[in-house]
RNA sequence: GUGGCUGUAGCUCAGUUGGUUAGAGCGCCGCACUGUGACUGCGGAGGCCGUGGGUUCAAAUCCCAUCAGCCACCCCA
């Protein structure tokens, strides 16, 4: 080596792709157990998926999240290589299911119920709530030819529990259906649903004025279809009489109907939940084109400008695209990063230790390296977290280290035959002696 | 992808109308104390002022480009 010094790359975040300390690495993992265990005490199993799908899958769905995928190839790749299986990072988990299931389909029990805990990729520009990499929580369940209603009813109080194991503070889950937007609007003898979807679903950022503007301006409605569709999306209820509502606007639709009695009995029974936590609300509509019935929207009551930390809903036909059957289902994504990053910014996270460590054996000069080394695997076996202090440095710097881990308690095994092992609480600083056989943190 | 704002120590930021060896707080390392942390005191390390070019006797400071970050739009968890 040359007296040059080594070049340094300065370490920089890559703008998109968060990374934890330890300490809030630890409770995002708090936060995953409570998630899977939610998931799991309604009877939904794991499975995972590779990050990458081939590019033709991912595409399949339409819509225009194309421009967000990012495609994988080597740096070095021979340009000429034939390269069939062109795979990209998979941008939510729902497209990985829909291949799953096809693939599957012969060795799998429906209605198939699964969630999915992994992440996902957007090649969007990152600012707060958004990233390039994320971690999605999913949930779905699918069923041949019909799914029973009442699984859309279950997604909300799943979400409600979750949010209230992981103590977000407080959220609301918004829930309409497609079937009330997309009867309602043909009723009115609009033919661009779609287009008046995306534009009503502006409605908590640009208010109602602004939503009538767009729909002046951009889909060239009359003034009193404008006025209808503003008063569809102005209805937001506790309870079911959102209903009666929507027939006072007078629209008669088969499907408008439909939709309506999908989302009463949902509302209805969702009734076990607080007040102030769900709602049927009229305007919106998130989420990808794929969904065809319930969808549910769930945001931070503290932070009504956020965006949306965990949506959702029905969809007919996953698998239309792999094989020749129907195969609906209904389900929901926590937007896990998304929350996670808020709620630290605003220090509402409950950030612990720097370490799963409970106890810490220090060592003192005089004491037994074989002895430590057997307390604590003693402890160990016992089910407790215990790390050894492995040198034997002063008892300051032992100490200091526990302090700064968190380690909330150091454990000294006795010097002498007849010592007795002693623990000391590093946040009283009291020191007892302990009984390795018995003892508890 | 389109537009606006911002880049000085690990972090948060000072840095006078361009003027010598670039500063603070926090954090980090060490000592006071070789069997007891948090407090205190003292000392230390750490910066080509995002990168490249230009103007000037002189640039962290002015100009241009570039890269990166943040925000808004779009879209969405």
């Amino acid at each position: 080596m040359s007296e040059e010094k080594q070049k340094i790359f300065k370490p920089r975040p890559v703008s998109g792709y968060p990374e934890w300390l330890p300490e809030e690495r630890l409770v995002e993992l708090r936060w995953i157990d409570e998630i899977r265990s939610v998931f799991e005490s309604y009877g939904f199993c794991s499975i995972e998926t590779p990050s990458v799908e081939e590019v033709d899958v991912l595409v399949a769905k339409g819509g225009d999240a194309d421009k967000e995928i990012y495609a994988l190839k080597r740096l070095h790749e021979d340009p000429d290589a034939r390269s069939d299986a062109r795979v990209a990072l998979h941008y939510d988990l729902t497209v990985p299911l829909a291949r799953y299931v096809a693939q599957h389909y012969g060795d799998l029990v429906f209605p198939f119920k699964r969630y999915q805990i992994q992440k996902a990729w957007r090649g969007e520009r990152p600012q707060e709530g958004r990233f390039r990499e994320f971690l999605q929580c999913d949930i779905d369940v699918i069923d041949n030819d019909n799914l029973s209603i009442e699984f859309d009813a279950e997604m909300p109080a799943i979400a409600y529990e979750i949010f209230q194991r992981l103590n977000v503070g407080n959220v609301t889950i918004n829930i309409n259906n497609r079937k009330i937007l997309q009867g309602f609007y043909s009723g009115l003898g609009l033919s661009n649903v779609i287009e008046v979807i995306r534009i009503v679903d502006k409605m908590d950022k640009i208010g109602p004025d602004g939503v009538g503007k767009l729909l002046l301006d951009e889909l060239r409605l009359d003034g009193e279809m404008v006025a209808k569709c503003l008063s569809l999306a102005k209805i937001r209820t506790n309870d079911s009489s959102f209903v009666s509502a929507v027939r006072a606007l007078g629209i008669e639709n088969e499907t408008l109907d439909e939709g309506l009695t999908e989302l009463e009995f949902v509302m209805n029974a969702l009734s076990h939940i607080p007040p102030g936590v769900v709602f049927a609300d009229l305007s919106i509509a998130r989420g990808f084109d794929y969904y065809t019935g319930t969808v549910y929207e769930t945001k931070l009551a503290d932070y009504p400008d956020f965006p949306s930390i965990c949506s959702g809903g029905r969809y007919d036909n996953l698998v239309s695209s792999y094989m020749n059957k129907r195969l609906p289902g209904v389900g929901f994504s926590i937007g896990l990063t998304r929350i996670f990053v808020k709620l630290l910014k605003e220090g509402k996270l409950d950030i612990g230790a720097k370490s799963p460590t409970a106890v810490m054996v220090a060592q003192l000069p005089e004491s037994d390296r074989a002895l430590a080394a057997t307390t604590a695997q003693q402890l160990r076996a016992r089910g407790i977290n215990v790390e050894m202090y492995h040198e034997q440095g002063k008892l300051k710097n032992q100490l200091r280290y526990a302090e700064r881990k968190g380690i909330a308690f150091v454990w000294f095994p006795p010097v002498d035959d007849n010592g007795m092992h002693e623990v000391k609480n590093m946040a009283t600083g009291e020191q007892v002696t302990a009984d390795i056989a018995t003892w508890r943190p």
